[in-house]
DNA sequence: GGTTTTAGTTCGTATTACCAATTATAATAG
DNA sequence: CTATTATAATTGGTAATACGAACTAAAACC
């Protein structure tokens, strides 16, 4: 079951996510988005969640998502709500300004990570399929 | 040549992409070091950068360079060589103690990484070979 | 020698992130 | 049914991260 891999394939792996990441975070400057924030509304694509579950998601404290919530709703990106039974409770939705630019991101995005992978020394494991981005 | 990736794919790279940086947070975060300043000490592993390349190999503006290794020198992890001939260049290179840590932070990695690896959708394409992490 | 380039640093500002303390609401105990 | 405890999120203080613009110092060019 799956080939596992050794060392050198760690490295090359590590460095190919590097890779990967320094394009995520260039196309988000692009739209002004930090790549926190741009993971943020990777999440938030198909969920709306409270601060706390958004913290998990991200592995950073609850502080941290409140001035980041703050920021993408200050520019309509995200809305918050407060839960109708729970007064304490507050959750966060992407606006449809905030989905369109996502949409666009990852398009974007799309095209900055083909080349990466073919240049990788990876390859998708033939089809399994399951989808998702967060 | 090389079975090119479709839309999932990609969407499983990215998502495969954000899981092993958040490892390599994670593991930084234990050595007090920012997922930036990993990305440095391993870019030197095997290499004396000047600050300009260092600011090149990380993207980043030669400003931000100059805090980071402020930093780090600071620490003990890097030493700032002057350039014999041209008075205005800076070498970057790793102490001994920054080789250890870097040595040591790299073996916590592997052990980190390889289960997401194996759960990823996506494998070492055989075996090409050419390591190197930066 | 004087101007222009190049290499780094410094300064001001915004963001990101943490921790500790605080506010507000809910749940639980007596 | 008030009083305590727990939970959800925010605020405030501090450090690191990053940028751009302005600056210093050392080459290179003419």
């Amino acid at each position: 079951m799956a080939p596992s891999a050794d060392a050198e394939d760690l490295d090359r792996f590590v460095e190919t996510s590097f890779a990967i990441i320094a394009q995520v975070t260039r196309v988000g400057a692009e739209y002004d988005l930090s790549l926190t924030a741009v993971r943020m509304l990777g999440i938030l694509r198909d969920r709306v969640l409270k601060m706390a579950e958004l913290a998990e998601y991200l592995g950073l404290e609850r502080s941290t998502i409140s001035g980041l919530v703050d920021r993408a709703e200050r520019r309509g990106l995200v809305v918050r709500e407060t839960h109708a039974s729970d007064g304490r409770s507050t959750r966060v939705r992407l606006t449809s300004d905030g989905q369109a630019q996502v949409a666009r991101a990852t398009a974007d995005l799309a095209t900055r990570i083909t080349p990466i992978i073919e240049n990788s020394g990876l390859a998708p494991k033939s089809s399994g399929h399951s989808s998702a981005i967060d």
